[in-house]
DNA sequence: CTTAGTACTTGGCCATACATAGTACCTTTT
DNA sequence: AAAAGGTACTATGTATGGCCAAGTACTAAG
């Protein structure tokens, strides 16, 4: 029960959000988005985007093609489908809907009354 | 990949924090809580919160006492630890930080830029 | 050819939420 | 008093997603 697992728990499902949403901004591959996310302080690693963006892939949210690079190997870059565009409402819409509960709770004080 | 289970993904991490948050303001046992909890539209069934509150305590976080029920078994009642606060604080900054990550991911439109 | 760097892949581990079934206690009914 | 129903808590097994760590593949520089 510390707080590093907590955060990691805490972001589960909101990584998917972040990322959908980035991919849906313009053609990008994985090392764009994790400078993207670490810029926002949201630290990924490899080992938890790349299982990640497969499957966002398998489920037809995300489209890639190869494109070869001027300096190592060739990249995906990733574009996000119409089936993607509605996902990523939807992911909206519970993302919000989630904040605006923890803040309903979080709002409350010893009394049971809203205050600042 | 569908909605409902992305749901239940996000609010990983979440349920800990507003819980600790609910026996911070007071003594309430499970009952009390889940009262709490869904009328802030956040749906959770005993079988999460019960293995929940055995970890507070497991951790240290909460304490609790039971307490004779005019109908029905006893109840745990339960209250926060000097440790749970200091554990609350810490989870009040992660969420605070993730919420802030997030929209900052989430605002930037087309461009990179921010806009409304 | 070797070394270093970049990009992507894979397998196993862990913690949490949940479904489900079960235990224990109390009150009410017959 | 025995049976029935409700309340409160417990225990077990499953699925998911983030993460570590090791590994593959391609390119460029020495």
């Amino acid at each position: 029960m510390n707080i590093e697992n907590t955060q990691v728990q805490m972001r589960k499902g909101i990584l998917e959000y972040c990322i959908l949403h980035i991919i849906s901004r313009g053609e990008v591959y994985a090392s764009d988005m994790l400078e993207e996310l670490t810029s926002a302080k949201i630290m990924v690693v490899e080992g938890t985007l790349y299982p990640l963006l497969t499957r966002l892939r398998k489920a037809g949210l995300v489209d890639y093609k190869w494109v070869e690079s001027s300096s190592g190997p060739p990249r995906k870059y990733y574009t996000i489908t119409e089936s993607g565009r509605g996902f990523l409402m939807e992911l909206s819409a519970t993302w919000d809907e989630l904040v605006s509960s923890t803040q309903q709770i979080i709002s409350l004080n010893q009394n049971g009354n809203t205050s600042s």
